[in-house]
DNA sequence: CGCGAGCTTGATGCCGATCAATGCATGTGG
DNA sequence: CCACATGCATTGATCGGCATCAAGCTCGCG
């Protein structure tokens, strides 16, 4: 319900500023290097809980910086179903399925009210010809999304349910860790549902795995507040649950 | 069993006169552009079925270009559990993987007797750097390998078995039609635990598919050997099969 | 011709889906 | 401030699809 300019907040981002510096973008960059970066990322933009930064079948012009808050993208089959693909936090890109056809094929959801830096692809392009750090940081951000896909690929196709769990709460904790957060501690920014879509599984699988591992003393839950007590033995069950 | 000579044979690639021009690395590039790409990609090297081109963990410095044969890759589990995480054919680049930490992150085996042109990435980057088309273009390949990701990922966490090999199977189709195979016909490179773990099923639930897709006169099955005899059915059961 | 790898088919069991009810927080309006 | 609605989470009972285990079968190849 904003007017267009609220939404569309023409703050400065100053990637040379920003706390995120060395887990986006600009890692690794030299200070003149992100200088020509922050010309690029001029605009920031605030989504509110709920809302989508884009939707598939948008048109794709710009890359997005998460810079507060946590997203969600999913896929939807043309039967409705829908599956999350990721889960994006501070620091993290979203947009990248877009360039390949310029149409975005996946929608983006803010999980709690979130600003993005905006980056528009068409100038990304342009400066990743004269800095080349820029393109070598931006190749290895769209491989390791590659090799994530891997990672959940595998979960998908050969997991059980505990283990999904598992390998799930690790990898948030363990990105979670490096902005700076607790070890051991964590708030879902998502659902029981949106765990389960990204996992594949129901909601209620996910809920009795929450509750298994709380009986076996490997977690503490209260909705969405976890705490792991056994962060071991939680990593035992990775790798373990085999036959 | 092939002295390394002979492995690595210093074949001209000559993209310029590649049949596969136009699925390929220099699709849409100028006949200038793509001499320039004729330079970088010299070699070629040849791989038995069975063979790796890369393996997880080798340290990455060329990507491939499949000229001739099939390939699939594979991540592996810690625990030995693998899951292919695709199938290659001409004109589709392996390596994309090892960008984001210098080393490969699944490996890559030939599924037949195969040919790919060697790309020296390190030159890929500096050539990128001068040829706009030719960074546009590798942009838009690594940004559909990751929306082709977000489909497996779909398929994989909410699709039943049916669902996921007829998916399976029109897409390949999809993609030999592209090369001038027909679309109603396909010899199968990969054996049904590979199709199996592709798509999170055990082998003999793939078989056990196959069967009743030819019971209901969707697909004749002899072997390896599949005729498609009810191309619409097959395209139904995708989008079809959900409650 | 016989061996073996890969494929098919059958019988059985289990994990997670489904259906259903209850519990627990948050928020809203009387 | 309470009554009630709403959305999300938990828990139980039952069901079903795919995994598992176990034979046969097919076809290529030495």
């Amino acid at each position: 319900m904003h007017p267009p300019a609220l939404r569309l907040a023409p703050l400065k981002s100053a990637c040379s500023s920003c706390n995120l510096r060395e887990l986006c973008l600009p890692v690794g960059m030299s200070n003149e290097q992100v200088d020509k970066l922050d010309e690029l990322v001029s605009a920031r933009r605030s989504i509110e809980r709920g809302q989508t930064l884009f939707r598939s079948g948008d048109t794709f012009q710009h890359l997005y910086a998460v810079r507060t808050g946590f997203f969600k993208t999913c896929v939807i089959a043309d039967d409705g179903r829908d599956q999350v693909t990721g889960f994006q936090m501070a620091g993290e890109l979203l947009g990248l399925d877009g360039i390949g056809t310029d149409r975005h094929a996946c929608d983006a959801v803010a999980l709690e009210d979130s600003t993005v830096c905006v980056i528009p692809y068409g100038q990304l392009e342009e400066l990743s010809l004269e800095v080349t750090d820029l393109q070598r940081v931006f190749h290895k951000i769209m491989s390791r999304e590659i090799v994530r896909e891997h990672g959940v690929m595998l979960l998908l196709g050969s997991m059980r349910a505990e283990e999904r769990l598992a390998a799930f709460l690790l990898n948030l904790t363990q990105r979670l860790h490096l902005r700076g957060y607790s070890r051991s501690a964590l708030v879902l920014r998502m659902s029981r549902e949106e765990i389960g879509s990204y996992l594949g599984l129901k909601l209620e699988t996910v809920s009795r795995t929450f509750s298994r591992f709380q009986a076996e003393g490997i977690l503490e839950v209260k909705q969405r507040d976890i705490r792991i007590v056994d962060h071991e033995g939680l990593r035992k069950l990775v790798n373990t649950t085999a036959c």
